[in-house]
DNA sequence: TTAAACATTCATTAAAAATGAATCTATTAT
DNA sequence: ATAATAGATTCATTTTTAATGAATGTTTAA
């Protein structure tokens, strides 16, 4: 039950938008991407799907980078987390078609967890990127990226069970 | 964002199981095995896990097999799924330690994040096992297993962005 | 006209989940 | 007793897919 670095990754870029914007500044990948550790091409296709659904404007060329394509206030985090993650069979029997599971079409299961699910995105659909906003620290850190981010720890300890 | 196969087994195992026990049964692991297609030395790892945490009661020998440790009105999803998942981490930001993203501890997400998560196991916090039962289509699937459930068909498709 | 910055394609690596083979141990029906 | 049944354990492997970067192309403004 995680979310993707992709999605990581993309909240990211958009917070720091957020606060470039709120500086009338563009933001440019490179300094992103140096400031998350990772590489520019990699952030570039987040990037790019980000501006493909018109969270973000980007602009080519000398000065050019990214904004906002819509106010803060209308970013709402769980369109964008539906959008960035893109596999939500929580369990087989989400899937389409023939059931797969035999105990389908039996119980209540899938309807359960959908239930939940959707519950986790009513949470999120209550939240936008500006709200996300409301602290000077964050400013701060765009303005100074204080250390580089070290190397990830890619590590999912499994407790023995 | 998926629960993992073994998080989904473990629910089907705990169905099964109900079922049986409505019928004064005992099941066994090779019985639910074969009725989803996968191996017996896999599913008794599984099986150990509920077990160990008193959601099965296991007996060895002739006869043996597998009942409900406890009653299914007493079985709370949300407890299985907390147990049986065993990586919340949405985003890296909720690894312990210091902080790993550059704008931590700025930014709001991560308590967003954990509010929805939470959202997710209040709900399923709101169903036991016996609410799954409520319905005669279980009974019938677990006696009489229809057909071989087929291999899984384990494609995740990722729209191209 | 050059440097900056976005954009695209291709290939690779790494991490974890998923899974099974083989083997051991306990129990009970005969 | 003992053979058959069924859980328990250990070890290794396979699959999947996320994560990532190299290399290269294209656009634009200074």
């Amino acid at each position: 039950m995680r979310l993707t670095y992709w999605t990581d990754y993309s909240l990211r870029v958009l917070i720091f938008c957020a606060e470039c914007e709120s500086r009338h500044n563009v933001a440019t990948i490179q300094e992103i991407a140096d400031l998350h550790g990772i590489s520019k091409s990699h952030l570039t296709k987040i990037v790019m799907t980000l501006a493909g659904h018109g969270y973000l404007q980007t602009s080519r060329g000398r000065g050019g980078g990214l904004r906002l394509g819509r106010p803060a206030a209308q970013i709402v985090l769980g369109a964008v987390v539906r959008l960035t993650e893109t596999d939500f069979q929580l369990v087989e029997c989400f899937q389409d078609g023939p059931s797969l599971c035999a105990l389908m079409p039996a119980c209540h299961l899938k309807k359960v967890l959908a239930d939940a699910l959707e519950a986790f995105f009513v949470q999120l659909d209550g939240v936008t990127l500006a709200d996300l906003m409301n602290t000077t620290q964050v400013q701060r850190a765009v303005l100074q990226p204080i250390e580089f981010a070290p190397s990830r720890a890619r590590t999912r300890p499994r407790p023995t069970p």
